[in-house]
DNA sequence: CAAGATTGAAAGCTCAATCTTG
DNA sequence: CAAGATTGAGCTTTCAATCTTG
């Protein structure tokens, strides 16, 4: 028995230990050199990505993956250490605009080239050409379904 | 500029989305239905699948894509809960056996099926025998050199 | 009351230091 | 002194409760 789809598990293991493997190894190595943690990293990236640079908190739990509560904080401590800045709304004075500082641009053109350089050397490097495109296109494909299933949720208890 | 080989990027992309949207479904299913979380079940699956239902901390640490440190702690709980139970080597007196117990069998047999289904669900059933197969092999790959990294280190501070 | 965001309490996880045995 | 394992301290992350505004 339990002999049927191997297939499944053995990619969802694979993908497993690559994951973690290679983002430890990344992490570490951006930790060594002293640049800002990954997730510093990550909001950094999603709002030089964001049109003038600034998103609602909202928006950027929802882009980086933590949770709300965990960017609040998160973005708390980076606007202390000046690489963003948060500020209300001036209509809807419930959001919070967390926003770049010139700062936190430098940070992130400085961080950057160390970040991708660790995806080539840890996880890109061991692929083909072929295998990157079909990871790409089957993975969006289990993530779009996540994607819907936030939109639809459906199974609240009452 | 920065236009060059995306392919890498989007793959690693596209994986850490998957992986934190699936695994966050997965653990969500098996905490709501009861099951023990998905750390305790992983290390039911690695004393399972040894022989004797007995792995060293240290061999067990290794399989499990936690610390050391952390399975120690893990390990104590679950010998609490009756799940594992835990005895020194009897030749080297430094060495820590985790054991299966009947509990923690029945406990295994008792998630597995629900944590298979939470893969199927949230994972595999995304993705075609093709891409299914290219992911193991190629993430296998990745992880393949990052074990060769950790037994040839030769990167430590003097 | 609902939506956006933050805070308090607690669990998860890791690093460095420590204990014990070889 | 080295290897196996644990412990103490501290950071990270989350859940539920709260505050504020629409």
């Amino acid at each position: 028995m339990a002999t049927r789809d191997n297939a499944g598990l053995d990619a969802w293991r694979a993908m497993l230990l690559a994951y973690n493997a290679s983002m430890r190894a990344i992490d570490a190595d951006l930790t060594r050199a002293g640049n800002v943690p990954l997730t510093w990293y990550d909001v950094l990236l999603e709002l030089s990505a964001a049109p003038g640079g600034r998103l609602q908190m909202q928006e950027l739990a929802d882009r980086v993956v933590l949770s709300r509560t965990r960017v609040s904080r998160l973005a708390d401590d980076m606007a202390k250490a000046g690489l963003i800045y948060k500020i209300r709304d001036r209509d809807d004075r419930r959001v919070v605009w967390a926003t770049l500082t010139d700062s936190g641009r430098r940070e992130f053109r400085l961080t950057a080239p160390r970040y991708l350089r660790g995806i080539e050397t840890y996880f890109s490097a061991h692929l083909t050409a072929a295998e990157k495109a079909v990871l790409t296109t089957a993975l969006t494909k289990v993530n779009a379904a996540h994607a819907a299933a936030r939109t639809v949720p459906g199974n609240e208890a009452p």
